[in-house]
DNA sequence: ACAAAAGTGTTCCCCTTACACCCATGT
DNA sequence: ACATGGGTGTAAGGGGAACACTTTTGT
């Protein structure tokens, strides 16, 4: 953990006179056909309790690698799409240990990528549905609604969803991406109208057999995440 | 200066192994039929060089009582429209006296209540199209077009430009703001058509006889502003 | 009389939305 | 044969953009 780095001592020390920053991530990944969180466990009197995961951002280190840092720590990968949201401090006595300002990010990741690598122990995935309903440590609530409000706006208006599919997919895997992240249907055929405008996929010319009747695959035409009106 | 809250020797001190957080503030002000923004000067070896007010952020303040004490501190005023940009903390060499990460805020004020108050020794008042061409110290830079573009886009789907205008208006003074901020001349008739089905400005049944043909004021129905899509 | 800004409607186009049936394959 | 998801077109309505002339006052 990134807070080895730095002096426990000193950090909470009450001599010292700045606050101690922070760097919270929503991780969002696609789970069994659900928007899902990594939320991070604490045994609390027999009882779970939950928070995001997160670090103390110490001297001399880049914002990127303390994200980094603390990606890797909770799901083994790195290299994902990441946003930052924005930074809560005015809640100053909401850490017992002393005053922390939290910056949140947020990260999309494809849940097979680190499935397999976390500590289940440390980590939970759980339905964006029932994390907004639990209580969690810090102003960790805050910051999941604001995540989340974030990343289905940046649906609309960018291809992120990129980020989420597999090299190939069917255009129909693409609609069902932004079916589970926004929470609502979308008409097949305007969705398909709306991408194909944009010129921002294109044909392999192979077929995915696995469903009953083949469907053509598709790929974006490049991997760079594009500003667009995308719905 | 909120800096003095803290002890400087402890600030900066190489064993401290946290970095700083500064909140540095863009400060938009329309003067003279132009978006400017409030830099402050440093002298160094005779020439000026600019950076954004900002203060160090100490233990136990908000970040709204940082913010707050950085606009009073440069233009006596308070309760100020603002906003939080973002977090800049990936060049951690930025500031010779230590790692400092800066969060921006951008604050939006009517200049006319506070031109009198400033200390133009310190602080210049500079439009917004030459500010962009200065080389600002840290990222200051980066910030300030940051701060620009999402003011732009704060036009389009929030009513905040009342925060620019007096308690009544005429609504070709509302035009010019937009068309100030947006750096684009907007069509009348369009205008006025949009505002009005908006709902969200009344008639006063007065008339502004300060022009030629006397013109209607114009109020805001209401204080708060709105999430509103305006243009 | 002239200058200056206020006030006022219509048309066109594009984009969004709603909506239903046939097709290709696996079982 | 039947079930499953794939693939396809059209019509109606709403919102945005373009566009010019008359009115009211001050000078």
């Amino acid at each position: 953990m990134l807070i080895h780095h730095a002096k426990q001592s000193d950090i909470w020390s009450h001599e010292l006179s700045i606050p101690v920053l922070a760097l919270d991530v929503v991780i969002f990944t696609i789970y069994k056909d659900q928007l899902c969180v990594l939320l991070t466990k604490s045994q609390n009197n027999c009882t779970n309790w939950f928070s995001l995961p997160g670090s103390i951002v110490s001297k001399w280190y880049t914002l990127n690698e303390v994200f980094d840092e603390t990606l890797k720590r909770k799901t083994g990968i790195t290299g994902v799409y990441k946003e930052q949201l924005c930074t809560f401090g005015d809640n100053v006595a909401r850490d017992p240990r002393g005053h922390v300002i939290s910056l949140a990010y947020y990260a999309l990741v494809k849940s097979e990528d680190f499935l397999n690598q976390v500590d289940y122990t440390q980590v939970d995935i759980v339905p964006i549905v029932d994390a907004l309903k639990l209580r969690l440590f810090y102003e960790h609530d805050k910051i999941l609604i604001y995540a989340l409000e974030r990343l289905k706006g940046k649906l609309g208006y960018t291809d992120i969803v990129k980020v989420l599919l597999a090299e190939q997919f069917r255009i129909s895997q693409m609609q069902e991406m932004y079916e589970i992240i926004l929470g609502r249907k979308l008409d097949k055929r305007n969705f398909q109208k709306k991408i194909f405008s944009l010129k921002i996929i294109c044909e392999t010319w192979k077929k995915d057999t696995s469903t009953n009747r083949p469907a053509k695959l598709y790929q974006f035409e490049n991997k760079r995440i594009k500003v667009i009106d995308m719905l």
